[in-house]
DNA sequence: CTGAAAGCGCTTACAG
DNA sequence: CTGAAAGCGCTTACAG
């Protein structure tokens, strides 16, 4: 078998709880003893058991992190900033894909992965405002990025009003009054996509411009095939549009590989604007003029938060709203 | 405190070890029994804890996957392949982020997780052959894709020399002839870099061509930042070329941007591949030509085998090449 | 600063 | 098909 605390003990001539006092870190321990029982763990490549303290302490210092799907650029990159914000707290992340269904989503609040994560990131997609009640879960949680409901939960969310506000201004600057909406999830009332339709229109109405209903191009996952897709049927459907504001970075690809298919100049005859900032947003030919959210304050906060209720934070549940920045490139300023 | 089998027991009025068996699918059961019990988890709304059962089976269900970065999208993508996979099998997949430093995937080999996963699926970038002696792991390990040891370990790889051959054939049967090398490690003689760049090399040979060494470019990591940086020395150079073989499809995208940020026709004046067919490779513009390495593949057979060594298949070590496929689009052939 | 005892919630033999 | 006992490897009070 492996070898235990006891062995590490008796061969540095220490009790157990003398070694378990040094794996944990406990400040007063005479130096030359500690010295010891690390030279023994060392000898002996002892290796702490995470289960059996788990089973003792009740903590194993794995959060969990849901998310629709790594294939996702955006999410991948959470992914990556969220894992390294939790190394930085000496946590590991377990990363669970949801495939934004909402049974699926349940069931991530639900069984939180057998007592084995200590906190839980979550970001919901396929929820709605009904789910409250199921958001009580009794380890700590904290909401990314998107849908908001005004439960008893902490958020950390993108600024997507004033970020698509931004945006949206952008392409109403450039002089473009028949914008394109690529992305929308008609009859959804919250969510990503409602929220971020709602301050383009917003935006526009402010600005004493119509939106033009048929630009509204709705697309279910968030796909660069589905951006694809939209922009083909927008094309096919001769309907007049100078610019595009597609709903996340991902359509905005999508839609610019459809646009240049049918030799559609951007931003000469549209331009063309996403949001999430994806790495990619910086190559594409032409380079995309997006949002960034705010990823890695994101996933920063959220850690911090996150570790604050697990050791027993109990005061009221924030909601944080992380700087967005808007990134001009190509897609509308031309090279 | 959490429900325990033995409030669930009580409840149900049968004894701890009836409960377990129906936790674990033991079949000799009788059914009124087991619906007995689990009306009884419902009720109670009990949920296994998965340290307690760890800590006496020794099993717990996970899997580590060890990658350089989940922001490389190959890596995110394979990520998302093997959680699917791993689904299939009733395993919940925890990520190491090693950034392909060796130091970390030592770390990764050495401590496997606390003793928290059953087993580990490693994409070992930074080891070397020298390394050997490291995979010596306690748990069942399958290395993946890359670099190839002959050592005591399971592979699952890439066709990394067919499917450069195949690449590099066909920018020959284009008739390019001075055919630029994206994304080498001068100095490394394993590694993917060099398996491909000796692939390709010995494509050239074998048609009676000369490399040009000048147009070797070195990329650290392999992403579209250090692939456009590649290009842009290239072309700066003022070397002649008319392909690009780049090592993979970030590095691919990057010098598809600076081609067209300094006006070169793509594939009219340069014809440019990839390897690794990630999503975005087919959305780019001019949507890129690369080698499917059979990433599904790869992930359900190393899933499948890590399953097979977890349960005691101690049969001789396999080396398994996934099947490669090439895709020919339009930066090599045009819309 | 360090030790001896108890127990976290399961599963593994062993009976029956 | 089901039960009673032991123990996995830690940490948590409690002493000293």
């Amino acid at each position: 078998m492996a070898v235990t605390m006891r062995d590490v003990a008796q061969h540095a001539g220490v009790s157990p709880k003398t070694v378990s006092n040094v794996m944990s870190g406990y400040p007063f321990i005479r130096d030359e003893t500690r010295q010891r029982v690390l030279a023994s763990i060392d000898a002996l490549g002892y290796q702490l058991n995470i289960s059996a303290r788990n089973l003792k302490s009740g903590r194993t210092g794995i959060i969990g992190l849901a998310v629709p799907e790594l294939s996702l650029p955006y999410f991948a990159e959470l992914a990556d900033a969220v894992i390294t914000a939790a190394e930085e707290h000496g946590l590991t992340v377990m990363i669970e894909q949801t495939g934004a269904i909402r049974e699926r989503e349940l069931a991530a609040l639900a069984r939180p992965r057998g007592h084995l994560v200590d906190g839980l990131l979550f970001s919901p997609l396929g929820l709605g405002p009904d789910d409250v009640e199921h958001l009580h879960t009794s380890t700590p949680m904290v909401l990314l990025g998107e849908r908001i409901f005004h439960g008893p939960v902490d958020h950390v969310m993108i600024d997507n009003v004033a970020g698509t506000r931004a945006a949206t201004e952008h392409l109403l600057e450039l002089g473009r009054r028949r914008i394109a909406v690529i992305g929308t999830h008609p009859g959804e009332l919250v969510g990503t996509a409602a929220i971020r339709y709602d301050a383009f229109a917003a935006t526009l109405a402010d600005a004493g411009v119509e939106p033009i209903e048929q630009l509204a191009m709705p697309a279910g996952p968030w796909h660069r095939a589905t951006g694809a897709e939209a922009m083909e049927a927008l094309i096919a459907s001769e309907a007049r549009f100078d610019a595009v504001l597609a709903l996340n970075d991902t359509l905005a690809l999508g839609a610019l590989r459809a646009l240049a298919k049918h030799g559609v100049r951007v931003p000469d005859d549209v331009a063309v604007a996403g949001f999430d900032d994806i790495d990619e947003a910086q190559y594409s030919t032409p380079s995309l003029t997006t949002v960034d959210p705010g990823r890695a304050q994101i996933a920063a906060t959220a850690v911090e938060i996150l570790v604050g209720r697990m050791n027993g934070d109990d005061t009221a549940h924030r909601e944080i709203v992380a700087q967005y920045a808007l990134h001009i490139r190509e897609s509308t300023a031309g090279p």
